[in-house]
DNA sequence: GCCCGCTTTTGGAGCGCTCCAACGAAGCGT
DNA sequence: ACGCTTCGTTGGAGCGCTCCAAAAGCGGGC
């Protein structure tokens, strides 16, 4: 009978067990090519029998590096991030690195700074892909990079985004080349909703149409778009199609648009922006502007790997460009009356 | 200049700083009642002006527990698991507990088991928010916290999950109450659409209907939704009202209304399950059922609390009441021809 | 003025690993 | 046969904390 807890094995007993020594285990877990092939398998054999698992903060603390960048994203809820922890999480794991994800929102009552647990934890490596605030003061010399947003205020942070002006672009002229003349934009908060206001006015400007731009309630969550399309609406009554600033908005577009009677796409067309997993639903259909999360995802992990591996180049900022993604909510509009 | 990357400080550059001993700083660290206030305070100042951060690593590796609890979740896309996060982190945070998740599509391809992450993390407890597979092997002794499943394949595991056979029901009959009685359910894979499904022929039989259930393809997305309610409405034209497993089915079962001419709710109505975040949207304002995901939370944060502090009482399930949240989605069936 | 019991503070050992310098055993040339 | 290199392996020191037993301070009662 096993009465008491009996303590997790450690490299001594698994070195123990195959009759080596502790450091010769520590090779083994850390992929050390200088090991013999016969006693490789003996201690991963005895690894496998005494069902070891090391120790990570042993490992952390006596190791130079922890193998982990951290994932700060700004709440479970904005799906966008799902695609670039994929991207970021394939490569990573390559060079053998994990990824430890915290949610701001949820932490923000808990902590003092969203990123005192990362460093806490001595991150070898750190991704935020939120607004970057003063507030996320880092450590000189932690490799960071601020992804999907642009306001770039944390010093030395390499920065990859998408390029919000020209996808807002490529969205109007879609738009235009459908033949809309009438066309708003429903913008919200924060400075990727910005850039894309900036790509439809310029658009829009350079076709010589009067952008019209309406916000929500600040934000950009689907009640912001109702609120927004339906002040739209309202207002210019002769608007044939809405452009979002995301996806979720463009979503409440669609809703205040079916509340006035108004089929989508014949009586008026909605493009929104992310190709968020509620665009490409049945009951949407939503054609929208890809922001390509799983490659900036995949850039990050490659800035993050390079600047681990030396000082690298300096911090730069590396735009992805999107794609227009058409499914069925744009059409041209009816011949007027 | 500092040229050197200055290795961060330790509770002794903060014992010197504040002129005291590096336990002394250590007991400050941990909250001890018994540290006069002027030494506290120096320490905590000498903290401050050095930046310290304490080393979660040494600190784990040092004492007998890591305050963490891991949290597996099944997919980031499945928002159910928001506001079971919440409850949960609430609960744990006046313990001084944090939380550490995972999700296990991302990370199955990357380790052997998804737990072995945490157990080399040596968390404190567990909780497994996704169906729980045989491979889950769990150290004998460490809390383990199963949530929103029932099918407790982890040994020693609490259960914490709501009802879903009287959900499912409880939306039944709301159904039958407004006058339906040609009412189809859309089902899907996994224990609690099982569950669900049951719920629903209970209810039908025990008010003397016939219970239709339709598959998906064997998930519970959004195309499984519209599949399912594409095969029921052609296959029972006169049905009048749908139950769906969850709220991503219920969105497709819209998708295929609308294709078909159908009005939600004049010509059919559709009730979901979950409360999720898109259940709330105009688009939808789909009736639902509150699966109480935040109590859950709360309540697995209690158990694990309860077993952490002493063995406790012996595992048990816990079932919470589900609610009907009523939006404008279900309505009287118009008069028959 | 001294001893006792309590509270507050302290040094030392040790957690499980990594890193490093150094070791023995082959292999090689001369 | 000898030293020299190379390869595989080893013990020891130390990472930054926690925990423990014991020391120091501090009154109060006799």
């Amino acid at each position: 009978m096993s009465s008491r807890p009996e303590r997790a094995p450690t490299i001594y007993d698994v070195a123990q067990a195959a009759g080596v020594s502790k450091s010769l285990v520590s090779l083994v877990l850390r992929g050390s090519p200088s090991v013999s092939e016969a006693r490789r398998t003996a201690v991963l054999e005895a690894m496998a029998r005494l069902d070891y698992r090391p120790s990570q903060a042993a490992s952390a603390l006596a190791g130079a590096t922890t193998r982990t960048i951290g994932v700060l994203i700004d709440d479970y809820r904005n799906l966008w991030f799902v695609e670039l922890l994929r991207g970021l999480q394939e490569g990573l794991a390559e060079h053998g690195f994990r990824i430890a994800v915290a949610d701001h929102t949820l932490n923000a009552h808990v902590e003092a700074s969203p990123l005192d647990g990362f460093l806490s934890m001595r991150v070898d490596g750190l991704v935020i892909a939120t607004e970057p605030s003063p507030a996320m003061r880092v450590p000189e010399g932690l490799p960071v990079v601020v992804a999907g947003h642009r306001q770039g205020v944390v010093p030395g942070a390499d920065v990859v985004a998408n390029d919000d002006r020209l996808g807002a672009r490529r969205a109007t002229e879609h738009l235009m080349d459908l033949g809309h003349r009438s066309i708003g934009h429903l913008t919200g908060g924060g400075g990727a909703a910005r850039l894309r206001a900036e790509g439809f006015a310029e658009a829009m400007s350079a076709a010589g149409l009067a952008p019209r731009t309406v916000p929500g309630d600040g934000a950009t969550t689907e009640e912001d778009g109702y609120v927004a399309a339906a002040r739209l609406l309202d207002e210019a009554p002769g608007t044939t199609a809405v452009f979002a600033a995301n996806d979720t908005m463009a979503m409440g577009a669609l809703a205040a648009a079916r509340e006035r009677g108004l089929r989508v796409p014949q009586d008026l067309s909605v493009i929104g922006y992310d190709d968020s997993p509620i665009a490409s639903t049945h009951l949407l259909e939503l054609t929208t502007v890809d922001s390509r999360n799983a490659r900036i995802g995949a850039v990050a992990a490659e800035r993050l790997m390079a600047r681990i591996g030396g000082p690298g180049d300096p911090p730069g900022r590396r735009l992805l460009s999107p794609e227009l993604v058409v499914r069925g909510s744009a059409a041209p509009p009816r011949p007027g009356p």
